[in-house]
DNA sequence: AAAGCGGTGGCAAGAAGCTGCCATACACTG
DNA sequence: CAGTGTATGGCAGCTTCTTGCCACCGCTTT
């Protein structure tokens, strides 16, 4: 069983009794929480988390670092979590939402477009299809880190320059070769690695390459 | 469209025009590489890639540590990335096999059966499917390691003098500072970073605390 | 004993990196 | 427009790192 639908009015028609249905898994992938905005369909799975005690089944959501941009966004997922989900950050953008219900369905959207039109949504019992979805949302998963150690954690995030100049110093070039790529001077690129190392607490190129290390900013 | 074919021959005869149809991008994630024993359908990437000089699209792999468990599974695994294929591991099982073909197709498998009866494969071309399982895809692959980076993370130990000279590097000492606390001349001290450098094939100070971040490689 | 070998340390020249100072450029503000 | 703030790039002098060369020591082999 393979269906597509346009439009979320469409999909919330469709998907709620799927929805209700959830025994033990509710897990989902996205860019930010920005979709579902039509309370309809997130009440399902809301109102049967809300009667207090522990979740009757896990609810698992995985986000891009684009979800926390906002304090709104942020202090609604803190209210998520607050009533029993999982909430996790990936270092990857996300931009399709996917939906895997128990092991039993899976929803996957197209790319959102930038001020709301409708999208294409395809739902689907498949089991190839929800299974393989479902493994590549756990290996996502598996990667990501916790919401409250991601804003726990003071990772400092870069920038593209600061990236490019990271992935230079990951690179092992010369701060001349590297200047030279960047189309940057010398000085300013060196003025670039010395803020970088500002920011990662160092006081030597290795130790700052350390804490990159440690940290996973590969750049 | 959506078609579903049980057993690999089927699957071939579908799907060998879109392998022979990839344009840029052939990315696959799966538990090993004993699928596709079958060498028809793997033949027509892996022909297309032999034609010397660099490959014509991007081919990557990723795969769970169950791929490298046997000697031959690695030298084939060597033969790919020689012939110009990226291949990560991942920390996941990745039971399904997944497939990408450019942004136009999904393939997605069941749970390989044990003794290598015919599994059921999921074609389609459908957007938010193809779009979905892609994006997933990337995030399990961005989290993943570097095939040579997670082969070489059995990282020869370090004796005690290499682990307290990555102490003193690690910990932001210069060199002199470093070498009158281990009680070593400062040649010599130098001497132990350029051996540890060389064993972190590192070309810079950065990079070697980068790659000895990234292995945890904390002294 | 003599020769060979690996590890050590001193020295020095050169490369690479660090940073203060200054001049310039551009955006923003009063 | 003048003034302020911020980012850039050149320059210079300094520190740190890199490496080759040589001498020395202790060890084993011949």
């Amino acid at each position: 069983m393979v269906i597509t639908v346009r439009g979320d009015t469409e999909l919330v028609a469709r998907a709620y009794p799927l929805f209700a249905s959830v025994k033990d898994d509710f897990v989902c992938a996205a860019r930010d929480l920005t979709t579902w905005a039509q309370p309809e369909a997130r009440e399902a799975v809301i109102r049967r988390l809300s009667g207090g005690g522990p979740p009757p089944f896990r609810v698992r959501k995985l986000l891009s670092p684009a979800a926390l941009a906002d304090e709104d966004a942020r202090r609604h997922l803190w209210e998520v979590v607050a009533q029993g989900a999982e909430v996790r950050i990936s270092a990857s953008p996300l931009p399709h939402e996917t939906i895997v219900l128990d092991r039993s369905f899976a929803i996957l959207a197209e790319v959102a477009p930038p001020f709301g039109g409708p999208r294409e949504y395809t739902v689907t019992d498949t089991p190839s299809v929800v299974g393989g979805v479902r493994m590549l949302i756990e290996a996502a998963w598996k990667a990501a880190t916790e919401l409250d150690a991601y804003l726990r954690s003071d990772m400092p995030q870069l920038d593209a320059d600061g990236q490019a100049v990271l992935r230079m110093l990951g690179g092992g070039h010369t701060d001349e070769s590297a200047a030279r790529q960047l189309g940057l001077s010398l000085r300013t690129y060196r003025r670039r690695v010395a803020d970088l190392m500002a920011l990662l607490e160092s006081g030597s190129r290795f130790q700052a390459g350390m804490r990159a290390g440690e940290l996973g900013l590969t750049g």
